[in-house]
DNA sequence: CCGGAAAACATGTATATACATAATAATCGG
DNA sequence: CCGATTATTATGTATATACATGTTTTCCGG
């Protein structure tokens, strides 16, 4: 990669630095030059190069060990992460009036296709919630929700005519785990007639499962009007800090 | 919770100033003290100050401009990071054969739209790489991409009918920050001959902006069948604090 | 040869200072 | 009163310096 000429010199070992790194030539293990040594060869003080380090610690890509010097770390797995994003915040954002309402809700035992969605091994007693998110009194997305009543058995209690089970979730019990999928798909008959749309259109589907220590919490399918709304995803993983 | 009473004066000052943000008593576009002032307050120097906000910066909490201040940021809704894929591999998970094929290049002076995407401030060089990625044979995604040739003007040499334009960038330009955009849109007539697929089929479009040190590298469409392909993002808790 | 004190060493944090840069404010000529 | 020039201001980057903090190495007495 070259290097804009004007580039500052800290952008420049960050960069040099951070292409030994991600290139390979160095190893995970790897020590780095000295922080002294490093200001020698760009002609700067140590505090640049430290600064420069510093930032490649924050972002992970090296450990610093006092007296041993600075060492290229193993490359963690690039995990995704997504962060659980709260519905009446995102329309809120949009500065539209949000408003929530309870469709149904059904307790039972786990069948075949409850048991795929949460992750369940064995049947056993499971909750389902459908319920709309309205902005500005339209359909913004539909949530069809499936709670795992052995990991969380006070939701049979819980009035979610008044509280949406996400956030209701999130107070009692929080997840350790998660895992997301994303997918377009054209809307059949029922939900165009629930999110007002006409069949077929575009709706993008994020379906997530999350687990606590105990196990599957709970398995959420979002069906937003496709073409209306997003998911963003921020990115952060190398040499900047993250949130 | 309290502060460690033994915290560095940079962890106070940064403590101090993320609470002020995140409880909301500094809503965005509050203007932050100025540098010397804090510095004043804490009775240290500017530089210990500059490094702390230096790295709100990073962190987006805050946005800096010279000469008016510092101030605090909208909040963007809950980020996510999804993990950059490759989609050879992707094809090849699937146990499909993998093929790849040019279909344009064109090199350009960035235009509005242009500029948009890769999010730049002025016009300058810019390479668009329209490609598909086929799957034993069959459309499997289209990508639509912008090169940044000012950060990495060795991309007019690439030949791209060999190598896809991904994997070559990644090795020569890796990349620091990006931002995802999913969404799911009905395919257009062109889109749905490339594609094979009918007119207003549902195809899920992955936009993904990516930067290095010296800026923006490239802007990157893809657009798969969204019946038959997905989005998989695992989950990790975000660690409350990111320090 | 062992254990512990002392020295050497690399990084961690902070300071004061200097000059560059970009944006705004003030000024002045026409 | 407009518009170009200049000054001011806040941040951006870099320097040299100082001392603190953990580690590791060295060395020395027993």
């Amino acid at each position: 990669m070259d290097i804009a000429r004007d580039a500052t010199l800290h952008q420049r070992i960050l960069n040099d630095l951070e292409s030994q790194i991600v290139s390979g030539a160095w190893a995970p293990g790897h020590r780095l030059p000295f922080e002294v040594d490093l200001a020698k060869q760009y002609g700067c003080s140590r505090m640049t190069v430290n600064k420069v380090m510093t930032q490649l610690a924050k972002a992970g890509l090296i450990e610093r060990r006092k007296k041993s010097g600075s060492f290229v770390t193993q490359p963690q797995a690039q995990s995704a992460v997504l962060e659980i994003h709260d519905i009446k915040t995102e329309v809120a954002s949009l500065k539209l009036a949000y408003s929530y309402a309870l469709l149904v809700t059904t307790e039972r035992d786990a069948d075949i296709e409850d048991r795929r969605r949460l992750g369940l091994e064995k049947a056993g007693p499971v909750l389902e919630v459908r319920c709309i998110h309205l902005a500005a009194g339209d359909p913004f997305c539909l949530e069809e929700r499936l709670i795992n009543l052995d990991v969380v058995p006070d939701a049979r209690h819980a009035d979610f005519s008044t509280i949406a089970p996400g956030p209701w979730l999130l107070e009692r019990a929080p997840w350790t785990a998660a895992q997301h999928n994303i997918q377009a798909v054209g809307a059949d008959r029922d939900m165009a007639k629930l999110l007002k749309l006409k069949p077929e259109t575009a709706c993008l589907v994020i379906e997530r499962r999350t687990w606590n220590t105990i196990g599957p919490v709970t398995h959420v399918r979002f069906t937003y009007p496709g073409t209306r709304h997003r998911v963003v995803a921020d990115f952060q993983p190398s040499s900047s800090q993250p949130r």
